[in-house]
DNA sequence: CGCTTTTGACCCGCGC
DNA sequence: GCGCGGGTCAAAAGCG
């Protein structure tokens, strides 16, 4: 990061000189916030850790952490794109189901993109909801393929299944499991529609999960709510490029051409503290 | 050589 | 007031 572009004071002062703590700023002034939560093949899971879904930006990992509850640990990441740009995402995976990845995004780029572009894309009206990728195509073949991984997963990870029934006909449980996962607010989408992919919502007081029907609703190509109010950056492309950057490494996905990774983007719930 | 990743330590907010 | 958990920094190592 730079200060020159990034009003972020602390940014490179020493500890000592910070009496303050980035952290205390860091932790009340919440930015935007956007949850996505990515369905992916255990494949994935199993070759890379956790790989980085990394879309078109460059993300540098900065800091990774254990979470409680969760068997994995989560990863920190920042836009290295451009140096002043505060963009930031953490990477975890859901401690119910390994194949899902959740992200949250925090802060916008306030930088372009890197390229994207060239391949569709494009059509993404400027200044609305540039977030949300209507990137929604049948692909059933990667459906397959990823049922396909998550009958693996399944045999290495079981106990999760137990509510990986959801991926059926999920259902958001109204008090999760209880226990101590509390962390994980999100809400599953009760439908696989085109991908596997499953929109989660930040907890929020007003929006409750009903919301979620909504969240379907764009998710199938729907016209968004009124998160672009939330997001005054509006970047000016697509953000979600390639979260499936590791199936790749997937011999038929590499076969595929950039932009049908895109397609796999997701949506962004950009959630504001109130 | 430069950039990214890894890893431990530090700091802060929050709950008890 | 203390402890826990989460988030970030920074130094070192690794990789292209």
């Amino acid at each position: 990061m730079d200060e020159t572009l990034s009003p972020e004071p602390d940014s490179e002062v020493p500890k000592e000189l910070r009496p303050e703590g980035q952290a205390s700023k860091r932790r009340k002034v919440v930015h935007e916030k956007t949850v996505v939560t990515v369905k992916i093949g255990t494949n994935v899971g199993k070759l890379k850790n956790e790989g980085p879904p990394s879309d078109s930006w460059s993300w540098r990992k900065y800091g990774q952490k254990p979470i409680k509850g969760s068997p994995y640990p989560r990863g920190y990441y920042r836009c290295s794109t451009s140096k002043g740009c505060s963009a930031k995402k953490q990477v975890e995976r859901s401690k119910t189901d390994a194949s899902v990845l959740i992200i949250t995004y925090t802060c916008s780029h306030n930088h372009p993109g890197p390229d994207v572009s060239t391949t569709n894309l494009t059509q993404l009206q400027p200044g609305t909801e540039d977030h949300n990728l209507p990137a929604l195509l049948p692909k059933q073949e990667e459906q397959e393929k990823e049922q396909d991984h998550e009958q693996e997963q399944e045999q290495d990870h079981e106990q999760e299944q137990e509510q990986e029934e959801k991926q059926g006909k999920l259902e958001a449980h109204p008090a999760m499991k209880s226990d101590h996962e509390d962390h994980f607010h999100y809400i599953q989408s009760p439908i696989r529609s085109s991908q596997n992919i499953m929109i989660d919502q930040e907890e929020d007081p007003f929006l409750e999960k009903t919301h979620v029907s909504s969240t379907l609703g764009f998710l199938l190509d729907e016209e968004p709510l009124s998160y672009s109010q939330l997001m005054s950056f509006s970047t000016p492309k697509s953000e979600e490029n390639d979260f499936f950057d590791e199936l790749e490494e997937l011999p038929t996905f590499s076969s595929f051409p950039s932009f049908m990774r895109s397609n796999l983007s997701l949506e962004r719930i950009p959630s504001v503290p109130s």
